[in-house]
DNA sequence: TCCTTCCTATAGAATGTCAACAGGAAGCTG
DNA sequence: CAGCTTCCTGTTGACATTCTATAGGAAGGA
């Protein structure tokens, strides 16, 4: 009877992929890394839920991909943002400074 | 294609019940209120949400609970933390700033 | 009596994440 | 070459949690 592993709050992933693609196109995997890198290792994003997300955000308009070759010669798939993309970031950026803003002071309250 | 309506990261009503229970014993309704009122109208729980939350997390031994009366004197089931909910609230506090350092972070990051 | 408010509760749908598995293709090693 | 490892993309099925919608008892006021 283990406590579910749940590394990622449901709803940010969607938001660090995101912010991961920022600076420019990277393909799936590169993403993983990224999202490693800048959360300095807090979030770990499996294959089996960055798959899948990327697929669910690239139906609804905010990435567009393209296939192509990664640093190690092998045939990768490359997202970027698209227009919409870049809005969604931002309205989820804000949406989670809200929430953090909120989340924070409540544990603050007597 | 509406905008699906989700308030609450997955994961975080927990916290915010236990922290809402933090101070002495509430119903549920008066949890719901509580959380309301600390988060400033951030975080709305809904019955739908509250109730099934309550149960499971008493029966994870973290609250307990007793009928009484409530404020207007109607028929209510109170509930306080115990041992486990003490310290379920601290691990789930320190997890949670964690959490939203290394997110808030990432944000900044290029 | 009727209506509203308070309080608890459940069912069913939707969603997102996880573990586990699969497979192709490139490059290294012996 | 054979075998192994790494890189890369993907799927499937289970699972937990939240939401919408619905229900009903009980108190109090009109």
């Amino acid at each position: 009877m283990r406590p579910k592993q749940t590394n990622l709050l449901q709803g940010t992933l969607d938001l660090l992929v995101l912010k991961a693609l920022g600076p420019g196109e990277l393909h799936g995997l590169g993403i993983s890394r990224r999202i490693e890198q800048i959360t300095q290792g807090t979030f770990l994003v499996k294959p089996g839920s960055l798959f899948p997300a990327l697929h669910r955000m690239e139906e609804a308009g905010w990435l567009s991909s393209f296939w192509g070759e990664s640093e190690n010669s092998r045939r990768a798939k490359f997202y970027q943002l698209t227009k919409a993309g870049k809005g969604q970031l931002e309205v989820e950026k804000e949406q989670w400074m809200r929430i953090a803003v909120a989340m924070t002071k409540a544990l603050r309250a007597t």
